[in-house]
DNA sequence: ACCATCACG
DNA sequence: ACGTACGTGATGGTG
């Protein structure tokens, strides 16, 4: 037996799928008021064709206007054409356009509807083997030239995103009689939408009971005019109905080749040598879609073309230079990106890798970069390979239910809100209809912002506020919490779990602008702590078997950092008394002993101090506290007289940006803010927060990639590597999987690791008087750390 | 591609 | 008068 390699054709009827996209998104227009709706909905349809059948070739079939044989045939015809609407034929004219950037023939011929040139497509290649037929039309009449499972109809249930495939079987199934009878149903029932007559007086039910009686209209009237009374009598037909049968049966049978597709159509298209798309312009594409606003389809393109930035040849064994030089690149520059080849030559304008690696690596010790490059960031690298290498082990059984769950949970809430709204469905996903709904038919008072769209916030803080208005806001953000724990974890970590049950997501130990790490696909620095269903969550994160997991933090480190970077004496002492840091800030802000510091105290200090790590405003303070702006100002100028040193501190490392132009950490390591001397006040105050936050922030992760070179470098050095296995950076905290019979004696390792960051340091650093504070955990499930 | 929203430190 | 806390990544809707 030959193997057999099956095809597929798709014929697009452009006519109808224009039509179908022009009456659903009708008020779709332009920046500029142009209307685009049909031609948006062609591309996105076009777009699905492509991606569910990856058809080996596709043509379009049109309309040509002018009078079709149907025309001189008839006069009923007349008018069809006349009252479409001038949106819709510029649209259809220039739709032509988007088929020839698709690189889809398109097809016509005078005096022959689109359906006709399908019909002779279909005659022409019904008989060739290994080729499937799809038809792609937007309503049901080409439903006639179904064949088995050999000539099919893809078409749309109702608006633009729902399908449906008909095969004869599903044909037969629907209407209840073959593809081949169709034309006898229009010739008896007829067909407004195309001006065909039929027999008035005869609707869907008698037409169906009289093809399933007679088979076809010729059938019925041999059968009718042989013995009238008998046929009559088949079909249970009334005198009247069965007189109305006689007296029009030129119009039925004149009706039903109205109906017939015809397959002789003067057309010529031969079947392309090579596998669509054999030659598609996707940049020419992207820019007509970019011209016409079509923001949404470029990336559904892209990964349809699978369009990838074209990468020159990497040669043999300069993988590893090139991670190597991308961090390099980033130590230097500190830009929020992960350095491409592409763009690492281009930076340092060299032809080769090497090259670029050396310009760099110059540069690097210039900038007093290079131990940190050297010295940290390269010994990392290995480090993280393992950790993508090694993946942590899922419960799928756990997610599986939680998956069940949690859907059933969103479709009651689905439910009881079209209740609660009086049956109106609205998609509770989307913040537009969201806002319209709250906002406009309920009458709620909107207190947010309005945003671009025009819509009013619906963000949680909002519907928090308004949590007893309304029935359905409590139950919103139900949906909220639970889609999001739905899809951004739970399907998520099913979707990325890999054969050997683990998830190996990707750790960057560059690409942010911090010297921070960052994680994705998926991304396990933001699984969810809070609520049951936080725990849940982590709950579905196992050790593997024999092993443990253990979770070691810094406590409280990036206001450690800040005491550190400012030498604030009474931020020191706190820290070393061992104080609950909240609340001995309270306690001298509000110059209380310790003992008095109120729920509320710690709270304003706890605000207050979050705040100063992120340079924040006195009326950020003010929102985030519930206070006044006076009340906030008091606050801040109390908590600046409290502690002198920060408020220096802070301005120091705004000046000190101010005359280099970039913001240092305790190890050296940079970050760029040019923007702190622009003349535009809100760029310039962002500016000035960035250099206030970076260096405290940028210390924390340089803290933490010293303590997993430091870890690592112990767990050699006692022979346990075999035994303990990183699995997640969480920026202050580190998840290693470890034998379980080393559990113990690997904590007091790690903790200890930690604990010397500073004094076992592979660069150079002033000791601090403020020691750092770690907490270990040891577990069998990730929700037990903590 | 861009926005709104929300998960984490 | 009004607005602004830093850093990440994932999702779904929009046009």
């Amino acid at each position: 037996m030959t193997p057999t390699i099956n095809r597929t054709l798709v014929i697009i009827d452009a006519h109808a799928l224009i039509h179908r996209a022009y009456h659903a998104l009708p008020n779709f227009t332009n920046s500029e008021g142009a209307p685009t709706g049909a031609l948006y909905g062609l591309s996105s349809m076009i777009i699905r064709i492509i991606e569910t059948f990856r058809p080996f070739a596709i043509v379009a079939a049109y309309d040509l206007p002018k009078p079709t044989f149907r025309h001189h045939a008839y006069d009923a015809y007349k008018g069809t054409r006349a009252k479409t609407d001038e949106e819709l034929i510029a649209q259809i004219q220039q739709s032509r356009e988007i088929f020839d950037a698709f690189g889809i023939p398109c097809l016509d011929a005078e005096g022959f509807e689109a359906d006709d040139i399908i019909g002779t497509l279909v005659e022409q290649y019904k008989g060739e083997s290994a080729l499937s037929l799809i038809i792609a039309s937007g309503d049901m009449d080409t439903l006639q030239l179904v064949e088995g499972k050999k000539v099919q109809v893809y078409t749309l249930k109702r608006g633009v995103t729902d399908t449906v495939q008909y095969d004869e079987g599903a044909v037969q199934e629907r209407y209840g009689f073959a593809p081949a009878q169709v034309t006898d149903f229009k010739g008896l029932r007829g067909d407004a939408s195309d001006n065909i007559i039929g027999i008035p007086g005869i609707g869907e039910k008698t037409a169906t009971l009289l093809i399933h009686t007679f088979g076809t209209i010729e059938r019925l009237y041999e059968a009718l005019e042989e013995d009238t009374v008998a046929a009559a009598a088949r079909a249970k037909l009334s005198p009247r109905m069965t007189e109305l049968l006689l007296s029009h049966k030129e119009d039925a049978l004149f009706s039903k080749t109205l109906a017939t597709i015809r397959r002789d159509a003067p057309i010529s298209y031969t079947l392309p040598e090579k596998n669509y798309p054999q030659e598609v312009d996707t940049e020419a594409l992207l820019s007509l879609f970019s011209r016409f606003e079509f923001r949404s389809l470029i990336p559904r393109v892209r990964k349809l073309f699978d369009i990838e930035t074209p990468i020159v040849e990497i040669q043999e064994g300069e993988e590893e230079l090139l991670i190597e030089t991308s961090i390099a690149l980033w130590v230097l520059y500190s830009e929020e990106t992960v350095p491409t080849r592409e763009l690492i030559l281009e930076r340092t304008k060299t032809k080769n890798l090497t090259e670029a690696h050396e310009f760099i690596l110059d540069e690097l010790s210039k900038h007093s970069l290079k131990e940190l490059f050297e010295k940290v960031e390269l010994p990392l690298i290995p480090i993280v390979r393992a950790m993508h290498e090694r993946g942590i082990l899922i419960d799928k059984a756990h997610f599986g239910s939680l998956k069940q769950q949690l859907a059933q949970t969103l479709a009651d809430i689905e439910r009881e809100v079209s209740r609660a709204i009086g049956g109106k469905e609205i998609n509770l996903n989307s913040p537009k209809q969201l806002s319209a709904l709250l906002f406009t038919d309920l009458g709620l008072k909107a207190k947010g912002k309005r945003k671009a769209s025009g819509a009013f916030t619906t963000n949680a803080e909002v519907l928090e506020g308004l949590r007893d208005a309304h029935p359905v806001v409590p139950l919103i953000l139900k949906y909220r919490e639970t889609q999001k724990l739905l899809t951004t974890y739970v399907e998520a970590l099913l979707e990325h779990c890999r054969e050997d049950g683990r998830v190996h997501a990707d750790f960057f130990q560059h690409g942010t602008a911090t010297g921070r790490f960052s994680s994705a696909n998926p991304n396990l620095q933001n699984l969810p702590t809070k609520g049951d269903l936080g725990k849940e969550i982590r709950r579905g994160f196992i050790a593997s078997p024999g092993y443990v997991f253990i979770g070691s933090d810094y406590s409280q480190i990036e206001l450690r950092v800040l005491a550190i970077l400012s030498r604030d004496k009474k931020l020191i002492d706190t820290f070393l008394r061992g104080e609950d840091v909240h609340a001995s800030v309270a306690s001298r802000m509000f110059s209380v002993p310790m003992t008095e510091v109120t729920s509320d105290m710690r709270r304003v200090a706890k605000v207050i101090n979050f705040g100063i790590l992120f340079g924040m405003g006195v009326t950020a303070l003010a929102k985030n506290l519930g206070a006044s702006r006076a009340e906030a100002q008091a606050f801040y100028d109390n908590y600046f007289q409290t502690f002198p040193e920060v408020a220096t501190y802070l301005d120091q490392a705004k000046e000190g940006a101010r005359a280099q132009g970039y913001t240092q950490t305790l190890f050296g390591r940079r970050r760029y803010v040019p923007q702190i001397n622009s003349k535009l006040p809100f760029i310039r105050a962002f500016a000035e927060r960035v250099a206030s936050n970076a260096p405290i922030q940028g210390t924390e992760a340089d803290i933490l990639k010293i303590a997993m070179l430091l870890v690592d470098h112990d767990v050699r050095e006692e022979g346990l590597a075999d035994d303990v296995h990183l699995l997640l950076q969480i920026h202050d905290e580190l998840v290693y999987e470890v034998a379980e019979d080393k559990a113990e004696q690997v904590a007091a390792l790690i903790e200890k690791a930690m604990h010397e960051v500073f004094i076992r340091s592979p660069l150079p650093v002033a000791i601090p008087e403020v020691p750092l504070s770690i907490s270990v955990a040891i577990g069998h499930r990730l929700d037990e750390l903590k």
